[in-house]
Order: structure tokens, then C-alpha cells, then sequence
DNA sequence: AGATAACAAGATATTCGTATCCTATTTGAC
DNA sequence: GTCAAATAGGATACGAATATCTTGTTATCT
């Protein structure tokens, strides 16, 4: 339902959510998250594009949220790295059917946005704060 | 969220419930749903392997419903093709968190479960009973 | 200067969607 | 009964998108 991306960069941010304001490098978030160190780096990248974290290179540099883990919803992870495809108009891009979606794909989208909504009321502390002292990710 | 071929998949089927005990041919659905005719057999076979369409071959064969439109649903169609992924266990196969799993990914799956639910609760029926006149589908 | 680590871009691999071709089966005409 | 047309079934191959790896460059710290 989501992609491999987006499933990696959830991951990374809640590791990263747990340590505030200091840096994590891509290997160290690789490792603890079970995410291939070469293409976390990819997707740190566009999250870091996309402002959801901040990146610092050189000895003590790394990645660091670049908002408080309550001011980051699961939506907007998602939506930087592989957004969820909302239906707008009817894919078979029928002349009617312009305003108004086949009943097929009107439920699908209603589907989508439940999802949606399910997303954006969850923040990144929602997550961290839910586990008590287990671990929060799946790390050791 | 769903793939390319579980679309295809609900297109066909809409289309068949329009004809209920009439043979339509691969041409013909390809054609009205506008899907590409080679793909589309291959999701055919699935569908009939799965037990949702019976075919027949030869003159005036094609495919047919299996059930009544009512007691088709979307689930089952869209898990005949390309199932929803409910997530069972920690996609980082911990040790710990085989029952429990990590706050995120258990968000992730209720979002899942949501939309499985919404599925679940519409047959084929429900979408072509609700259009009315206009094209049911986004043929014509 | 040297070490560390992000950044960038390319190469490879895997999956998914698509097209093409051939085979098997059924029907209808003669 | 035979033949031809219609149609699903199955296999193969190609292209595009996605995921992964590799290598070199640049910035930052000590």
C-alpha cells in the first residue's frame, strides 16, 4: 500500500525522533532501522530536500529533524518521498465524468482519504511517546 | 495504493456485472474499460483462476461473472490480484515485537485495516445500482 | 592537512506493466 | 465429419519504474 521508500523514510524519522537535536549519521540510522545504508542515503536526501530534516557534512555532521517531533505527521513523511495518489478525475479520462467520479473510483478515493486522515492526525511523537520504555522502533 | 493491475482488475469487473449471464469477450472489455488487451488477459486468467469469472472459449465464449454481482466484493477482487499487505509482524523481524508491534507499523496497519473494512462493504452491485443512468463505468 | 560524513551521479538489479506470438478449444458452415 | 473462424490460454520478450550499490566530490571539523 506504500512503497518500500516510503516504509524506509518512516523508519528513519522516527529513529531520528528519538534522538532531538543531535545529529544521526546515515549509517548509524541504516543500521539501527535494517534499511540498506546505500539507498537510505537517497531517501534522507529527499526528505532533507523536502525541509522535513536537516542534514550537517563533515566529523560530527549527520541528519536532525528539522521540526519537533510533534510537528511532523506520518502524511507529510509519506507525501515527500512517494505521495498517496488521490483520484481527481477519472483515470479512463472520460469527457463526463469530469466533476463527478464513477461510483467505482469514488469509493476508492473515499478509501484513499481515509488513509489520508488516518495519516495526519499522527505525529512522530505519537509514535515515540505510545511505547513506554520498549523499544520504540525495532532497534536491538 | 492499489497497483495498476488491481485497477484493471475492478474496471473488468464493473463492466461484467453490467452484462450479468452474457458472455463478453477480452476485446470488448478491453475496449469499454480502456485497458490495454494484452495485459488485460492475463488478469482475466486471474480472476478466473481465483474463482470470481467463469470463461468460456471458442465462438460466442468470453467471460462471465461467477456469483451474483451482490455477492462480489471489492476485496475480493482486488486479493485475487494483488492482496492488501496487512502487516502480521515487524517488517524488521524482531525478536521482541512478535505480537506487539512497533507503534508505527501498527498505525500503518490499522490504516490498512480501514481501507480492507471499506472494501469488504461494497459488492459490485452497489456500483452500478448507484449511478443511475449515466455510464456506470467511464465507457461510452 | 587529514579524517569524517553528506552530496551527487551513475551503474546494476529487480519488479511491474505491456506487447507479441503461438497453442488449444469451441462453435458454426458446408 | 471436416474446415475455418473466434476466442481463451500460455510463453516469451521488451520497456519503464523502483530499489540497490558504487564511486567520486565537497563541506566541516580537529
Amino acid at each position: 500500500m506504500i512503497s518500500q521508500t516510503a516504509e524506509y523514510a518512516l523508519r528513519a524519522m522516527v529513529y531520528l525522533a528519538q534522538y532531538p537535536e543531535q545529529s544521526r549519521t546515515n549509517q548509524q540510522i541504516a543500521q539501527a532501522t535494517r534499511v540498506p545504508t546505500g539507498y537510505l542515503a537517497k531517501v534522507l536526501q529527499n526528505l532533507s530536500r523536502a525541509g522535513l530534516i536537516t542534514s550537517r557534512r563533515g566529523l560530527g555532521g549527520g541528519f536532525t529533524l528539522a521540526k519537533p517531533d510533534n510537528q511532523i505527521t506520518i502524511y507529510e513523511v509519506v507525501q515527500a518521498v512517494d505521495p498517496i495518489p488521490r483520484i481527481t478525475s477519472c483515470p479512463l479520462k472520460l469527457k463526463a465524468h469530469r466533476h463527478k467520479l464513477c461510483p467505482l473510483h469514488q469509493r476508492l478515493d473515499n478509501a484513499w482519504e481515509l488513509v489520508e486522515q488516518s495519516f495526519r492526525n499522527t505525529t512522530l511523537s505519537d509514535l515515540i511517546g505510545e511505547a513506554g520504555e520498549e523499544g520504540v522502533l525495532c532497534e536491538e
